[in-house]
DNA sequence: CTGAGTGCAAAACCTTTGCATGATA
DNA sequence: TATCATGCAAAGGTTTTGCACTCAG
């Protein structure tokens, strides 16, 4: 019989492997409270004399975004931008929704729907 | 003595001259409800066998969002769409606002911001 | 040792732009 | 006719991918 045993893992789901890369740009995306494009954090890591290319920081804002650890939008330009963290959590909202169709209708709108987006820093990462 | 006088025009402001490549577009843009990219434009105006180039259609596409003829809103994989209309009407929100506030830090969310965005068919646009 | 991770360069996207041609007012 | 608009191809940017090499486990 085999089985595949999963350990807990001290740095996420993001990689298996614990990298000198993956080290560096997890560490960069905590640091930075904004939201950072691919290119700008490969720019940064370098900045500080280290070497990451930047195939590998898309590679791995890529699987940190599946393994739910950071955030990601999208910039009016359609670049993607980056965000520690990632913790999402569903709201519900009857009240919105009820403001919503009458906000919308009061202009003589039909067919509404809506988007409701909240953005802050969680408990857990304002300890840090 | 001169001046620069603008008559007034059947078709908008999102060119000044009348060709059939952005009849073309406005025809089909008016027609379909949903979202549309650049090149889905491209490929549904070509597959009615009338023929128009990709920049046009990019290039036409812009003009008509600056002259706020046509809404733009870019999909989760960063491509620009497009829709007739773009009507856009300031709403204000004090409740929405108390409401994301109150939300968010039940859930431990401090640092909070919002966005909401409100889509629908306007009184002008529902009786074609 | 073995396979996941990396780097590089090439390629795939979407989008913009330069320039000669074509059409409108 | 004087421009403005178009088409094409080239170039711009971001993101993905193929492949040989490296390194963590």
């Amino acid at each position: 019989v085999s089985s595949t045993e999963s350990a807990p893992r001290a740095f996420g789901e993001s990689g298996r492997r614990d990298t000198r890369q993956r080290r560096l740009l997890r560490e960069h995306l905590a640091e930075s409270e904004a939201f950072v494009s691919a290119q700008q954090l490969h720019d940064e890591v370098r900045a500080t004399g280290d070497k990451v290319g930047l195939a590998t920081v898309y590679r791995t804002l890529q699987a940190m975004t599946e393994a739910g650890e950071v955030d990601v939008i999208r910039s009016d330009e359609g670049e993607a931008l980056y965000r520690n963290c990632g913790l999402t959590v569903e709201v519900d909202g009857p009240a919105v929704e009820s403001w919503a169709r009458d906000a919308a209708e009061e202009h003589g709108f039909t067919e509404v729907t809506h988007v409701v987006e909240l953005f802050g820093r969680c408990s857990s990462c304002s300890q840090h």
